[in-house]
DNA sequence: TTCCGCATGTAATCTGTTACATGATTAC
DNA sequence: GTAATCATGTAACAGATTACATGCGGAA
């Protein structure tokens, strides 16, 4: 039911068409905490309208045919209600750490240094693309969207500091001491060894 | 494509059973960079099997019937493939700043608080779940692995510094300025009034 | 006149979860 | 003996993406 309220949250800003939200979704909120295809949103739409939480208030203001959405008073009170109940726990999932842990000993450290920089570039986009957001004066954001976009800086600002110290200790050689009481890197590679031997 | 190479990322650490990787999923993985249930994790590993990555090494090892699963050579080689391909961007979704980028001026500030409040404890939680794990001397944890818990370390302690931050911030009134060059704000809370009042 | 951005939509498919079903073993 | 944990699995469903199909308006 998320993506649902997700959108009645970007019409309550203003009325708007599913190409618009497609574009509030793509340039902010993406990155930063939600994703979000045509394929869904379109129907969704269809559904929101078929349920008496949004209605189309036709306008063709630029000569051009666009679906504007508003909400209904049963829309606003529906996001209201979905505003005041708990977050859910946040999920991510991020092949970059799970490459990470699977790391060993015959994978090439180059390849993961490349991993990195590549990261730190898009992290140095997003933090920049936030920063400007933030500072254009064109773009919408109330006091407490305030807070949250201060919160996307310090997370990526952490990252970022975080992926210069790694690439460095990859590169001179100094990573932390790994943890393996029951000594299970060597025994990783054995059975790396054994299983190329018996199966190519 | 990339849960199951999870799987074989975890079955590379040791031949483990179906139950074992959703316990390192629930216990390590679980909040920090990837989740899974069961309902995708047995018909993965029946697949894995059948494509030849993986093979089961039977084994009643404490008495108890546990299908224990182990890479075959062909199953280390496309895990290596995928550890060396650049990591797909992460992927966030987190409700609690989609809420807060919704938040106007008819919500209550409580509840706000009250949303943050419940983060700050969850990601305590998880602070002190990381560095247990980190110091236990029990789990295994390889030198890069060791980069990735230390990026989780420091996200979470931006993430508490924030809220701690927020949390004051609202209590003494002290939000930031909002960014708000055409009145939306204004607007909205107009929007929202004649809503209600023809609708209801 | 051709390409790009705006604009809406559907069908096939993929991916994953929830809820259910089953049963053994261990700790209290 | 009974509750918790270990252990494997399936069916129904929910959720979302990809690829496709279509067409207008403005700029080069």
């Amino acid at each position: 039911m998320s993506i649902e309220h997700s959108i009645l949250a970007v019409i309550s800003f203003r009325p708007s068409s599913g190409y618009d939200i497609k574009a509030e979704f793509e340039h902010k909120a993406a990155g930063l905490y939600w994703g979000l295809s045509y394929g869904s949103l379109y129907p969704k739409l269809k559904k929101l309208e078929d349920e008496g939480f949004i209605v189309t208030v036709e306008s063709d203001n630029d000569g051009r045919k666009k679906k504007l959405y508003e909400l209904t008073g049963k829309g606003w009170l529906e996001l209201e209600s979905w505003l005041a109940q708990t977050p859910a726990a946040p999920a991510i999932k991020d092949e970059l750490f799970m490459k990470m842990a699977a790391w060993h000993e015959e994978m090439d450290m180059h390849t993961l240094s490349d991993h990195l920089r590549k990261r730190e570039n898009e992290s140095e986009e997003l933090l920049s693309y936030v920063k400007i957001w933030k500072g254009n004066n064109t773009s919408y954001i109330n006091k407490v969207g305030m807070l949250a976009i201060r919160y996307a800086e310090l997370k990526l600002e952490a990252e970022l500091k975080w992926l210069k110290e790694s690439i460095d200790a990859i590169k001179n050689d100094e990573l932390p001491a790994s943890q393996d009481p029951f000594d299970l890197g060597g025994k990783q590679l054995e059975r790396r060894k054994a299983a190329l031997k018996t199966d190519i």
